[in-house]
DNA sequence: TCTGGGGTCCTAGGACCC
DNA sequence: TCTGGGGTCCTAGGACCC
């Protein structure tokens, strides 16, 4: 057997935590720039408030309703559901992560005690320690433990957990359950199977494998297994991962190659980051940028570069080398961008680099290498973004420009402060 | 005025090889 | 008029997830 554990509305939950008389309101979790809607409370969605609404228009839809806003606060979050993890990891005999806000257990060896009262302690356990709400699904399949979290989310009887774990129990909560709500089927596939008259989970579940194949992909016959109780989902540890993206969107547009370089070189260092930090090293590099798609009355651009590097590596330096040289070719004057982003690609563990003859200098790479560390441990530390890169803080709006002090250039007007990891820090306090 | 930021896997088709 | 039969690798695009 499998169980779920999902954090209920988890960046709402997560500001409750501090915000206790926020409880019982609806509230709102605002993606990077304040830009959209990515978290609601119950009563949030209540009104009417979907995911993924533009912040403005939550206001010009709701001018009147009580709605505490908040801009998301990764830190915040990272931290409370680590710890919510840890709790899940420590208690069962086998545990991966699968997002920032849900886990997955194998229950195995566990089978004959009361999986259901397990999953309720491992509730309360959660809830007493971190303040996090979670519902917990238990199933034979990894599919079936989703379909039922749904219930345990929804439903008070089920205090929280609710388990299949019978063929009836399995029919029942199917038929109930909405084609487009199963774990794999999204918007096309759901379009799809309901122009054949197939609304709910167990319509889909009862047709014949073969015509799934036929009219569908082994990826959707897949779930179809899964629903007919064969586990055959991987596990897969979210090992390494194979690409590393670091993009936003910029509050104001940008059109001068200056400003963006500034981004991209920041970009270009999380992503470094991120690859030392998994033990990786990168053979590619690419760089996109992008003009605002809702704006048609201006001129659009998009536009991506790649390129390979001789010697795979890790190195902040080299990784934001390539990228301004991708920028490059691929920056046009007279086009104002709204998003830009760094991916590195091609990644392999970093213990094996296959050098290149030409252009490798052990000297030199081992003096960035140990340059790479000692910034890493001072960040991570002090804090990320003690230590930048003088390419990482040109402001050509100036404005708070005060040497040394680097701000990212991010819109997030109402972020509450780092509760769990830095105590009396107030950000953006300007 | 104002619209997020990550990832994965599969498939079809083209280039190229013998 | 009629023009083989395999392979592999890569890429772009489309689907999905959170």
């Amino acid at each position: 057997m499998f169980a779920i554990v999902d954090c209920d509305n988890c960046y709402v939950s997560c500001e409750r935590v501090f915000h206790p008389e926020l409880n019982g309101k609806p509230v709102v979790v605002l993606s990077n720039n304040d830009g959209c809607v990515v978290a609601r409370s119950n009563e949030a969605k209540m009104l009417g408030i979907k995911a993924g609404m533009p912040y403005y228009k939550m206001m010009e839809q709701h001018p009147n309703d009580d709605i505490a806003v908040f801009s998301s606060n990764y830190e915040l979050y990272g931290d409370m559901t680590d710890r919510v993890m840890t709790i899940v990891r420590n208690d069962v005999p086998e545990f991966y992560r699968y997002s920032i806000d849900e886990g997955f257990c194998n229950l195995k060896g566990l089978e004959y005690s009361d999986l259901k009262a397990w999953g309720e302690a491992m509730h309360k356990k959660i809830r007493q320690w971190t303040g996090m709400p979670v519902s917990i699904g238990i199933g034979p399949t990894k599919t079936l433990a989703k379909v039922a979290s749904h219930y345990a989310k929804h439903y008070k009887g089920y205090r929280h957990c609710c388990m299949i774990d019978t063929q009836e129990k399995r029919q029942k909560a199917l038929v109930r359950y909405e084609i487009g709500d199963v774990w794999g089927i999204g918007r096309q596939y759901s379009a799809r199977l309901m122009g054949m008259g197939i609304q709910n989970a167990l319509q889909f579940a009862d047709k014949p494998q073969g015509w799934v194949r036929s009219v569908f992909n082994i990826v959707v016959e897949r779930t179809w297994r899964e629903l007919n109780g064969e586990d055959c989902i991987p596990p897969e540890e979210m090992s390494k991962k194979k690409s590393i993206l670091t993009s936003r969107s910029f509050p104001d547009m940008v059109d001068d190659i200056d400003t963006l370089r500034t981004s991209i070189s920041n970009f270009a260092v999380r992503c470094a980051e991120k690859l030392r930090r998994q033990r990786s090293v990168a053979h590619g590099v690419s760089v996109f940028i992008d003009t605002n798609r809702f704006r048609e009355d201006l001129p659009q651009y998009w536009n991506s570069s790649y390129e390979t590097l001789l010697t795979p590596t890790n190195s902040t330096q080299a990784i934001v080398q390539a990228a301004f040289r991708c920028t490059e070719r691929i920056f046009r004057q007279g086009y104002k961008l709204k998003r830009a982003g760094v991916m590195v690609s091609d990644l392999l563990p970093d213990t094996a680099i296959q050098t290149n003859f030409v252009d490798y200098d052990a000297e030199s790479y081992q003096k960035q290498h140990r340059l790479d560390e000692v910034i890493d441990r001072i960040n991570r530390i002090n804090g990320s973004e003690t230590i930048v890169l003088g390419s990482q803080q040109y402001t050509a709006q100036g404005g708070k420009g005060k040497a040394g002090v680097f701000r990212d250039s991010i819109r997030h007007e109402f972020r509450s402060p780092n509760y769990t990891t830095r105590w009396g820090e107030i950000p953006e306090a300007d």
